[in-house]
DNA sequence: AAAATAATTTAGGCATACCTAAAAGAGGAG
DNA sequence: CTCCTCTTTTAGGTATGCCTAAATTATTTT
């Protein structure tokens, strides 16, 4: 395993490949690399035991795989908290870091780490930590996107994507924010909301990658 | 640059590169890697501009690579002072892991690490943390084989091997303890001292990998 | 049910970083 | 100064992980 095939193992586990079949397409557009990559490397990934390798229909993880992807989230996910609450990361900026280090992480080290944290729950934008058995706390949430005007309703899980991070910052989003819903504009237009006594407005586009309790 | 060229560059600086010329097989042994290997990725290292390649007669660091190579230094020592002082680790323990660390670390992360720990000076071996800027805070130090009976004195820095760690473990030594030459036996052989109230007998070999203040 | 389109695999190449074996250079002993 | 030994480089080869282009398979449209 290097940590060329960990990435492979991470972005089909996000794709939804603990349970359904995961289209080579999907994989190398989460990946950006060429189609051709990823079905030489899927070869490799299903002689290591870690996909079940259906040609022209795509693959999903194994029993191993699932464990091996779920402990790279893990460990993704707890180098983020410590970066935020310890070494003065912002938001946006834990992410890359994470990156790298999630691959040089040892089980005895993810387990101290996770010991010094106290155990979190979920990463800085809002995303489960799973256990080391894989396991994932998940509590039922709803896009911004589809509540209702005069809504009212928390922030708990973002995208995690750099730019739409940096949108959000600015905007002064964070996990645990309550807002209400003030409008929304119909055919997908913007969505006002009121959030520690300011009005922001959102596309709604961003609407859609943020995560409030159902 | 990839985490096998820092390794190079890492090993070049602990075998005097930063002054004198090293020969191939001095880092072929280091790295264990055969001396056809090093002389191709000297001549790549060249081109990259970190070592200066006189075919025959060895290499040295380039300003460049004496830069890069202390701050992988920096970062390495940083990390066994974290994972000693807060994730539980032993002695023998971190250098593992910081092998791996320092090659996914930014200068960014190395400066928050720093910050975090308090800007330590020594690594957990007694090894010096090199400065942002390259500097080490150097004290004079003496081998323990070289002390007289009765001589009385702290320790302060021990070689870095696994087994040999564990040796000293075993026999409670540690960075800081004091101590005092209670025999010598002549023709290389085992020294006594005595530590924390307690009799300790050294060969003369492990005697050879321990520094004392001077 | 064909034809057109899209997805996927295969073929052939390239760069990196390692190896062993053979050739070439450097340095010491006589 | 010449031989002998040890070191170093060069040559030729392997494995990994990526690429583009071509061939194949699947899916959608007509
Ligand atoms: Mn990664
Ligand atoms: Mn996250
Ligand atoms: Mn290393
Ligand atoms: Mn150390």
């Amino acid at each position: 395993m290097t940590p060329n095939k960990e990435d492979y193992l991470k972005a089909i586990n996000k794709l939804g490949g603990c349970d359904d079949l995961i289209a080579n397409k999907k994989i190398a557009d989460a990946l950006h690399i060429s189609p051709a990559s990823v079905s030489e490397m899927l070869t490799k990934l299903e002689k290591e035991g870690a996909v079940e390798y259906v040609p022209y229909h795509g693959i999903r993880l194994t029993p191993a795989g699932k464990q091996q992807s779920a402990a790279l989230l893990r460990n993704h996910r707890l180098w983020e908290v410590f970066l935020l609450r310890h070494l003065g990361y912002s938001w946006s900026e834990v992410h890359e870091e994470a990156e790298l280090l999630e691959h040089v992480t040892s089980p005895r080290l993810a387990q101290s780490l996770d010991a010094f944290l106290k155990h979190p729950d979920f990463c800085p934008h809002g995303a489960a930590i799973p256990s080391t058995d894989g396991k994932i706390k998940a509590i039922p949430l709803r896009k911004l996107a589809q509540m209702s005007v005069q809504d009212t309703s928390t922030i708990r899980k973002v995208t995690e994507e750099k730019e739409f991070l940096n949108y959000l910052q600015e905007r002064n989003i964070q996990i645990g924010s309550s807002f209400t819903v003030l409008s929304i504009e119909p055919y997908e237009g913007p969505i006002t909301i009121k959030l520690a006594d300011k009005q922001i407005v959102l596309s709604y586009k961003a609407a859609c990658h943020i995560e409030v309790d159902a």
